[in-house]
DNA sequence: TGTACATCAGTGAACGCGCGTTCACTGATGTAC
DNA sequence: TGTACATCAGTGAACGCGCGTTCACTGATGTAC
């Protein structure tokens, strides 16, 4: 039972790794049982089919995804409270923290699945939708709570804001891998911090609508 | 002549098609000819094997990307040739079109073979990072052609500040995808003009440092 | 404590299907003289 | 203008390999009485 739990942890640790660099397709069963020592039968005992181990690789993904996003955003708020201060302590956190990963982030199985969900049934991609927009009502909430004290120098849309972290730190996974630059998550975090910092910084005028 | 052009174009574009929504293991020379209504002998006397699809789909690709870079900056410098106005105006105008597109943007290939590289020779990976060298070099020039007239209200890398586009639209295309939202590009490039308007906007005393 | 049975976590052989690639051939068009 | 030959843009059958999935079986551990 025990083990039951870590060969299941191992199936998707080995899973994960092949399908973010080589895709959901290209990533066998029978690569996947030699790296682990077990027959396929022994995968199959664990997943009905193929698709049912992309189903259970993304719930794993998105849990972890969200603990860390409480973790960091908490201690954040530990070191200040203030809404502001609050979320570029946690942008500045997020951003050393995936600097700090040995061999760079090994890239977002969200980004990996979505460019390949004609493969998928609609379950997986409901998966996903929802953890994104999850995601957006965190930091949109967020946001809304710096609003308050910091009124924006620029009109913006809150959820279009929110939805930005997702999409800078998706689009800085890319950069890392096309440019061999693990730092670029981490550099493209700290530009979206910037823009938050100037968006919400009191000490500017207003300026004109362009 | 002009049919073998024709019959090539046509394989590239179902094959493209199809890479984006599936990827690239998923995606069968039999299907592609099979759409096409080609023979087998027919697609391999135009790639000599399927890599060399790949490859043949990147340039493509990529060229037209240049292309449509150097159409919207070069007539949004006609327009206001002052670089800050230039970027915001090339900015905009790049998120109408890609929001103008009838079926959304439909993926970035660059996106999609990144994040399927061990499949492809190095060859192929050389061939996009290039790419993204030249976005860099590119936007980095407009960047230090704004900064003389109007110096950065803060502290900012212009390599990293140029990479952000092509990141936001990478991260933006995802986010597209992932929400079914074929807007989030459109707005995720705006939020990057907004970003680019505040850090070089010339009405507002600079921040104390962070 | 011993025994019978059930469940768990697999094994390993077999299957049929679809894939990428090869190759001998072909009919239409272009070129030389 | 006619003829011979070359090239182009394919056809279509054949190949072997690896894939996902099934299934009868198994040995170790847990549970009931």
């Amino acid at each position: 039972m025990a083990k039951k739990q870590d060969t299941r942890e191992r199936i998707l640790d080995v899973a994960e790794k092949s399908i973010l660099e080589k895709g959901f397709d290209a990533t066998s069963i029978e690569e996947i049982i030699t790296a682990i020592n077990i027959s396929k039968g022994g995968f199959f005992y664990h997943f009905p089919d193929k698709n049912a181990l992309a189903h259970a690789l993304l719930i794993r993904y998105i849990e972890i995804e969200n603990q860390l996003f409480d973790d960091i955003f908490g201690r954040a708020k530990e070191l200040d409270d203030d809404p502001y201060h609050t979320m570029l302590i946690g942008l500045k956190m997020l951003a050393e923290l995936l600097d700090d990963l040995p061999n760079g982030h090994p890239g977002c199985l969200i980004a990996s699945v979505c460019y390949q969900d004609r493969l998928f049934d609609p379950l997986v991609k409901e998966l996903y939708t929802n953890a994104l927009l999850t995601w957006r009502s965190r930091f949109r909430t967020m946001f809304e709570d710096i609003v308050i004290a910091y009124p924006a120098n620029e009109d913006v849309n809150l959820d279009h804001l929110a939805d930005m972290l997702s999409g800078v730190v998706e689009g800085g996974i890319i950069l890392a891998r096309a440019l061999n630059c693990p730092h670029a998550v981490a550099t493209q975090i700290l530009q979206f911090r910037l823009y938050i910092k100037l968006l919400f910084s009191p000490n500017q005028k207003k300026s004109s609508p362009s």
